[in-house]
DNA sequence: TTATTAAATTAGATTGATCTAATTTTTCAT
DNA sequence: ATGAAAAATTAGATCAATCTAATTTAATAA
């Protein structure tokens, strides 16, 4: 099959296409994979051969739909062990990724179907990432950052657009959990300084910093 | 840390040396790794200069204590990820060999132990095979061949030592399951066919290689 | 014990993934 | 529209793991 390398390329191209549908640049891909540049043109070169990516030279390239199924599929096998290392091991949701890293490149579909089945058919990844089905299709989610919503908005907090530890951890000890509905009190116009009101706790004040990696649903 | 060809390698040498305490020959490892005589040559220099095997030219080799506890790190997480597998995933034992081979080599002290305590500290896999504990300690196993016994003896059936699928869906098809009591009625001179008398089920005859191949306890 | 056979090693190449340094192509601002 | 800066590619090396072919070392059988 592909190797580990290739799709871990194809994942971070994917994730690149995801904001904008343009081409992605080979120095865009250089830096989330960390390395040189001429490694991911020698790269590309062979994913092209495979017809993974459409590639021109120094035109860009992004994933044909083959490319595309991979990097879903390795996207569901990551969401799905963060799952289970959430729900049955009992890891933080902070603790995960690195794991699910390594885990996402096991290779059988066999496994990946008994483990869903097994998790109860998860829709969502501990952090709120929609899991992508057998067929890899992706639910569209309908989710706003909460650094968009002006006050006296409402919502529920579905997901977070930075999932670094240390970001995942000061939710965590700001009293911030994935599912609350959060209300927003306030907005500093100064600083765009956040203060939130979520249901039964007292009011909380964030940074635009973080109101910004907050998604919100409903 | 160590790649995955290493690792195998050292699983690989740990099984060679486990038979007689001898060193291992160049030819024996390349046969059960299944590459040619100069790739282990290769490697074995290495994994020398790791000090992971000590290796006299031409004179054969063998795992220093290091190169036993990396050995004996991969067989533990091998065996608990097949209990996890069969036990939680439901899968039957003669399917999760090649799967283990993959999940053995997940690189995280926090994982195996937060698996080990989920799936309540199991002393033996899905085939019988004893679990090391985490600090690389492995009950001595007081088992014998079904084969070295004689007619009237009778014991558990607690392990195989062919982990073939052909031969564990063989000892399902014929109803023989691990724990069972086995009981000699018959050693057929000629052709050394076993006749067993399980425990609330019709006498079973078995041929020689089979008998060879299941492990007695007790 | 010595010649033959078998096993192991060395030599030299290949493949995948990476690097640095040099070159080419593209972009973009004047 | 053209020249400077930025981005991308080519050229040439390196490292890990493998190979084949040639050579050396060890085992063994007459």
């Amino acid at each position: 099959m592909h190797s580990f390398t290739e799709e871990n390329y194809l994942k971070a191209i994917y994730k690149l296409q995801e904001n904008n549908e343009e081409v992605v640049a080979t120095s865009a891909l250089a830096h989330v994979m960390g390395v040189h540049a001429p490694s991911v043109t020698d790269m590309l070169k062979k994913m092209a051969k495979k017809k993974l990516v459409s590639y021109q030279k120094s035109k860009g390239f992004k994933l044909t739909e083959k490319g595309k199924q991979v990097a879903v599929a390795i996207i569901r096998n990551h969401r799905l062990w963060e799952v289970f290392l959430v729900d049955k091991l009992g890891f933080r949701w902070d603790e995960v990724h690195d794991l699910a890293e390594q885990l996402e490149h096991i290779h059988s579909e066999a496994l990946l179907s008994k483990l869903d089945n097994y998790l109860g058919y998860p829709k969502t990844d501990p952090h709120g990432d929609p899991i992508p089905d057998a067929n890899g299709i992706l639910p569209a989610s309908k989710s706003v950052l909460l650094s968009s919503l002006q006050t006296g908005s409402r919502g529920k907090f579905t997901g977070v657009t930075d999932h670094s530890a240390s970001f995942l951890s000061y939710l965590d000890k700001s009293g911030i959990t994935l599912g609350d509905v959060i209300k927003i009190k306030h907005v500093e116009e100064y600083d765009k300084t956040f203060t939130l009101q979520l249901k039964g706790k007292k009011e909380t004040i964030v940074s635009f910093k973080v109101a910004n990696s907050l998604l919100i649903s409903e």
